[in-house]
DNA sequence: TCATATAGGGATAAATTATTCCCCTATTGT
DNA sequence: ACAATAGGGGAATAATTTATCCCTATATGA
């Protein structure tokens, strides 16, 4: 496990929502539990371009952080469900404002994205 | 300047508001300028923690999303002042969402993510 | 017997982000 | 002459985060 060596700030709001809901994938996470997908593999499936073990830890982080639970059913082959907790559905209409600010500027946004961007392999389409 | 090796996806407005407010201190420049901090002498002042170099840099990075405006007055010393456009200011919402789901849970955030960090020099007060 | 699905972990490499240090301009104050 | 303040940039390195690859286990279906 990898061991911080600067200390974080947590000093205002805004230092600690960005402790826990940092991490490239969680945001999403937590959206595709709260719709519903559950289990491990659906949230695989849901977010391809994450690899598994990335997406294991980032789960494992928001468990520990109390935004959800895991529930493990002693059946094989092994099942796992993930539900937010109490705590965690306080988050969601923020995860929601967020998501709406995107799909309301869509277009400028990808627009001045995709300005920016030095790579090569760009689909723009 | 560092070139992207990966292809970001820009699918969803999740995807999209990532891309312009991720990094370490963009939310909170984009806070402090919204409440009259424009100055970037002010900036690194209300942000001691964050470099010189990366403030900088972010707050290129910003202004190429169209999120602030650079004002250079042609005076000596050199002035500089930063400015929300009115895009920028669209995004303001969503911070105070942020920041205020931040402090509305402030105690159990601290706790929790004082709990599962490994680190040794936390002052926990 | 072999592939697939289920859930997960360890080790290591690569990508990304942030920090540190040192540099430049010009003016004002000591 | 020298330091401080204003604004900023290059290069190298450190810190952090993700990705890749390979491993465990059991059960079912071809």
């Amino acid at each position: 496990m990898y061991e911080r060596k600067i200390t974080p700030n947590l000093n205002c709001g805004l230092d600690l929502i960005g402790e826990v809901l940092y991490g490239k994938w969680k945001i999403r996470l937590l959206w595709f539990i709260h719709t519903g997908h559950k289990r491990p593999s659906e949230l695989q499936r849901k977010i391809p371009d994450a690899s598994r073990r990335v997406l294991n830890i980032q789960l494992k982080e928001l468990e520990e952080h109390e935004l959800v639970t895991r529930k493990i059913y002693p059946v094989v082959p092994p099942k796992v469900e993930y539900s937010l907790t109490e705590f965690g559905k306080t988050v969601i209409p923020v995860i929601a404002a967020l998501g709406q600010w995107g799909d309301e500027h869509e277009e400028r946004l990808r627009d001045v994205i995709l300005k920016h961007i030095v790579g090569s392999d760009l689909d723009i389409s």
